[in-house]
DNA sequence: CCTTTATAGTTACATATGCAACCAATTGCA
DNA sequence: TGCAATTGGTTGCATATGTAACTATAAAGG
């Protein structure tokens, strides 16, 4: 009969993570957490995915991207951007062409429809956002910008490239 | 070359996101890549997943938990935890067996590949985590972890918690 | 020109994940 | 007891996502 719940006995050997002091753990907990709040405001009423919404939110910054462009700005693979494309052209909500002097590139940007969607999404994503540093004050706002700018400046592992696969 | 890309002429009227400056967005990222750089480590060499990995991590701490516990103590929901459980098993990574007084409760805990592996990986990640927080001043750390544990109090949109245990 | 190599984007397949329905053991309570 | 409600866990199905292979243009070099 060996004891009950207590940090197992083989801990002082094994070193074990405390998972919810270790920091990949939290972030992953906390950037879900958020992202999923501010999805369920949209998701059902447009049936749109977050990944959609990310080109929208890109392609209503910059008018002409081509995919791959999309993609760079977006920090998502091409494929899981040339899906989302497909999904919002058929949607109406983007418009797809082809570039003069390239056929192979495509002309992206937002219908008429694509940006109503967006101006009604946009306010309620900066307000999610203004809820969560709402739970902040001003000094540690600050500190937070600092260092999430310092985390992912070339890349968040310092390796270079981000997002490695 | 054409002009340099511009923010969209419409942006006065629209007001779009700025991705790059969005709370939501810029953890997701961080939170991904940090996340992939770690299980990069240790994916191909075990053939394990993040989750599964996880489940282990939890089990290495407390002995004897029951898969219901395991979902707390890891936010992941029953079902990953049921699969990962599987897989793990199946692997000979984790031993489980039926609780005396309750038989629909698992009983589960690292076998002694189980402590192996373990043993390899944790380390490994502990190596990742300085190295990301390597990055930042003994001042810049601490308001991290400080900003996290606002952050995440309460669960992240303060709604209800989130990870109880 | 013709061949080689690179680039934009799509498709196919395999795996992962979320949700709902489900089975079985347990508990609450009339 | 006996039956409804609850809880632990698994399974099925519908989506999502990553990797590699593929099509079509384009660029570079003989």
């Amino acid at each position: 009969m060996t004891a009950k719940r207590q940090p197992a006995p083989a801990t002082a050997e094994h070193a074990p993570l405390q998972l919810e002091h270790f920091l990949p753990y939290r972030l992953s907990i906390l950037s879900n957490t958020i992202s999923q709040a501010i999805a369920n405001d949209y998701q059902r009423r447009y049936d749109i995915s977050v990944t959609e919404w990310r080109v929208m939110a890109v392609l209503a910054r910059f008018e002409g991207l081509s995919a791959r462009e999309v993609a760079e700005r977006t920090a998502m693979d091409k494929v899981a951007v040339s899906r989302a494309l497909a999904r919002l052209v058929e949607a109406g909500r983007v418009s797809r062409s082809i570039h003069d002097n390239d056929k192979r590139r495509s002309v992206l940007g937002l219908t008429e429809a694509g940006w109503a969607m967006h101006d009604e999404v946009a306010p309620m994503a900066r307000a999610r956002e203004r809820e969560v540093l709402a739970r902040l004050s001003d000094e540690e706002r600050t500190w937070l910008m600092l260092i999430l700018d310092r985390l992912m400046e070339n890349g968040p592992t310092g390796k270079g490239g981000s997002v490695p696969g």
